[in-house]
DNA sequence: GTCATCATGTAAGCCGTTACATGATTGC
DNA sequence: GCAATCATGTAACGGCTTACATGATGAC
């Protein structure tokens, strides 16, 4: 899932590993921020997979005699096996042409989990997704929740629970049906636009 | 947190591991159905430190002649060293003096996470808290809510978002939204209930 | 010149799942 | 008698967090 989402960012533009971070939050809607304990780890696996590469940043150092490395400096140098890393230490990734085969099977992948995390990660990814795709995560995420409300329902009308936990069963409801709202907006967005690639559309 | 699920269930009544999975779900609104390589370690646990305890459920074994042990019975009642096991091969579990007051002080401890698995299960559990302490546990549920929905309306409208990731933001405040009216309506229920043992109201 | 922040990485550990293994009870 | 479900448990593995270690850059 953390792949997914590191890939769905690099599918907009590069980046460097801690900016992940921040934009994993702000971009996707990932609460609450992932450590770089699983960032980093993650980008050097998908770097040895080869879905993504470490490009060269327009570097400061780049512009500094390539000669004479002595002193300090050489201590710099020597983390720069050849010549990744670039103004400030950063490794900026860029997605490859694997990463993005791979970044679009994992994003269709109908084996997905069913969690709303998983879902609103899809969603906020689904410009990348065909007209028809989209349509169909949106009728699979209804179905589920549809499916969760009626046993929600059930469960908060008939049990002995006290008030505070039929509280909580009733407001997990409403939860699940303002979820199927936004999910009806959506859909019905989608059936309104012309699809101005009007590949497989109707 | 499986920890203070389950002390919180046995708070209730008692209950066998089996049935301790369905309660999660239905009692508390833990989802989705945590698992029972989960549970049965936890309450293995939970008995090794004296939170819960074995109890004797009335079997149909014990009423068999205590004495002959011969032939296929022998395997079954090997299970049993303390006359443990009892009708269809239950473990029923109670919560001991010790396990309640670990309870107490897992429910009410600060320092418990934010998130809002932990927050509903905590409110589903409301009841063993004083009024007091529910209303403080309302009232930090709020303030994070209402930090969190400056963070994601900030973001929403500022970023270079698609629509798509826009309305997954959008959606998120929603939520946050009607949570913390949830959160509103609890608290106005804490102030105006008599507290039947008026004790620390106001 | 020093402090906050930016930036990368590793190691240990937690907390759960999946998969496996076993057997009893109940309904048909 | 056979299948579905009830019931308990173990072992392996996964993915993430916490804590640690290191150092550069920028602001003041």
């Amino acid at each position: 899932m953390l792949d997914l989402a590191i890939l769905g960012l690099l599918m907009g533009r590069d980046h460097h590993g801690y900016e992940i971070r921040a934009q994993l939050r702000d971009q996707l809607g990932l609460w609450s921020n992932v450590s770089f304990g699983a960032i980093y780890p993650a980008l050097a696996r998908l770097e040895r997979n080869g879905l993504v590469e470490v490009i060269d940043e327009p570097s400061i150092m780049d512009s500094l005699s390539t000669g004479s490395l002595s002193g300090e400096r050489a201590s710099l140098r020597s983390r720069r096996p050849a010549g990744g890393l670039g103004r400030k230490g950063r490794k900026v990734y860029r997605i490859t042409t694997l990463g993005r085969e791979r970044f679009a099977t994992l994003l269709a992948d109908p084996a997905a989990g069913d969690d709303s995390k998983s879902f609103s990660m899809r969603m906020a990814l689904a410009k990348y997704l065909s007209s028809h795709a989209r349509v169909s995560l949106l009728e699979q995420r209804r179905n589920d929740l549809v499916a969760r409300l009626r046993e929600v329902r059930a469960n908060s009308t008939n049990q002995e629970l006290d008030t505070y936990a039929r509280s909580v069963m009733e407001h997990a409801a409403s939860g699940v049906e303002l979820d199927i709202a936004w999910i009806d907006t959506l859909l019905s967005g989608e059936r309104n636009q012309p699809t101005h690639l009007a590949a497989e559309a109707n």
